[in-house]
DNA sequence: TATGAATGAGTATTCATTCAT
DNA sequence: GATGAATGAATACTCATTCAT
């Protein structure tokens, strides 16, 4: 959608009505019949953050085998995904920036089955093993949303083998 | 300043001319016998950028021993600094996001000077090496600026353990 | 209806055409199947207020006992009204502010009939005395339709005996 | 001042702002430097309506002739004043019929002192005189910056003789 | 150096109205 | 007869910026 686009690429407070109005070739009027507010737009495009993650993480969750779970969490960053879903995801890492939207433990959930992981491995620190190992996932995320897939693929069997 | 406490909490388009003057205590046309314009304002705030960064790694940068060089990396995001001095970076972080203001190679010479170390230090792949910890690095930086520090600093040791 | 309603408690221009549908429980295009615009929607509001007068005026206007029809127009504004008259006559005297429905004629046919009897009763300046009650009998009426009837009732025993 | 002309002549809600800025020939903008809102806007103008009312009643506050009380009661509607003063006293009477603008005991100190007045004349029935009166000095007051004071000049001396 | 009055373009949002279904 | 999607113009208000003092 057009808002999504500009809210990624400009930011929420960058991107007026009528720009997103224009962008999807509707009048400025017809957005606040959809939503009550601007805000609200945001928060709708934010609504499905949550069932994304899961299902995104799926994978990930339902695995059983512990050296699975650290090698499928490795390899989240790296699936093609349609390229539109990137403004969605860019949307969701800018927003960490906006208090009123960053959830600080949004990320739990991944981080306790990785750190299970680590314990059913014998690693003598999971939690801290675990807190690393997300923050790598993350950051590598992050430069592939920001457009730089190029540059980290190279890191995916890198870690692959590194944790194997 | 004023304008940094807003930018960096705010955000920059979310922060008017009139409450930066506002809290600064001066007159909104002052600000325009200073800079140019907003963007200017900003500008200036960015300007020393660079030579904060070159200040930050300066320990980095001149050490010659390898293992140290990873040493003081890894120790680099707990520094202890002035906590005003993290309106500076959460700033620094959050225009990442900005197109126009984001360098992809603003950390080249940390992440060459930590290839080189590992490097000598015989890993099979240097680059790889360094790419991870310089993620991680920021990472952990990005947690900190944001207020997290506490979950953070666990790591530090075990970082330092792992590299030793 | 709604809109009597909201435009003799909001007023006109305070009432949007969309409250009036909610309120009316109905789609806002159905208003305009009934009438062509907002105005056309509150001249038809406004269509029947001669004839409403007419007819709170019969009684006097039939009269022909002069001392009764001083007693009657005194009766006027006190006679037991359906209280959701009141929406009506509250808007009829808040257009009277407004030039385009504001016809100062409105009250002649009353003002005549009442000089008509001080004449016949020997007063010596009729056209005054008329002119004189109808402003009482407009006042009495303007507070009770804005709620305040108790603080009016008082009056009408007490002019009933000053004009016997 | 133009908002005062507009507001007086169209009605509050009928007035934008924009109409009010280029009436008055500056920009849209210096009105909110002025004042915080529309809404301010209109309360800043009935500000003084409270001491212009005292100072219109002066004359009849002060005087301790009751029957000059009466006297100069009357005479209150027929005072000449500065036609511009017209539409401050017609915004007046506009927002009578608003609720939160209508203050019912605004009267009270007037038909109070009048009440004391018929009081000292012995008339059997001293509130409901004044009541009384002071609607009809409402009534013309308001044809009277409605514009049509010719038609009530005439009762000014019929009054003053009834009631002498 | 600093103020504060002034502005034109822009902001999110509401409005009365239209029209295809 | 009724709906609901759609719109262009308007609304109250904010913005970054200018300039006379």
């Amino acid at each position: 959608m057009a808002a999504l686009e500009l809210f990624a690429n400009k930011g929420y407070d960058a991107t007026s009505t009528s720009k997103i109005a224009k962008l999807a070739g509707v009048s400025e009027g017809l957005i606040f019949k959809h939503f009550e507010s601007k805000k609200d737009l945001l928060n709708a495009l934010m609504k499905d953050a949550e069932s994304k993650l899961a299902e995104v993480w799926w994978e990930v969750m339902e695995e059983e085998n512990p050296r699975e779970v650290i090698r499928k969490s490795i390899n989240l960053p790296f699936k093609e995904v349609d390229p539109s879903e990137h403004d969605f995801w860019r949307l969701q890492f800018k927003l960490k920036w906006d208090n009123e939207y960053h959830n600080p433990n949004k990320m739990n959930p991944l981080v306790d089955k990785i750190t299970a992981a680590f314990e059913a491995l014998n690693y003598p620190e999971p939690e801290k093993e675990s807190s690393i190992l997300v923050h790598l996932i993350e950051a590598i995320s992050i430069e592939i949303v920001r457009g730089d897939a190029a540059s980290q693929k190279p890191l995916q069997q890198f870690l692959l083998d590194k944790y194997k």
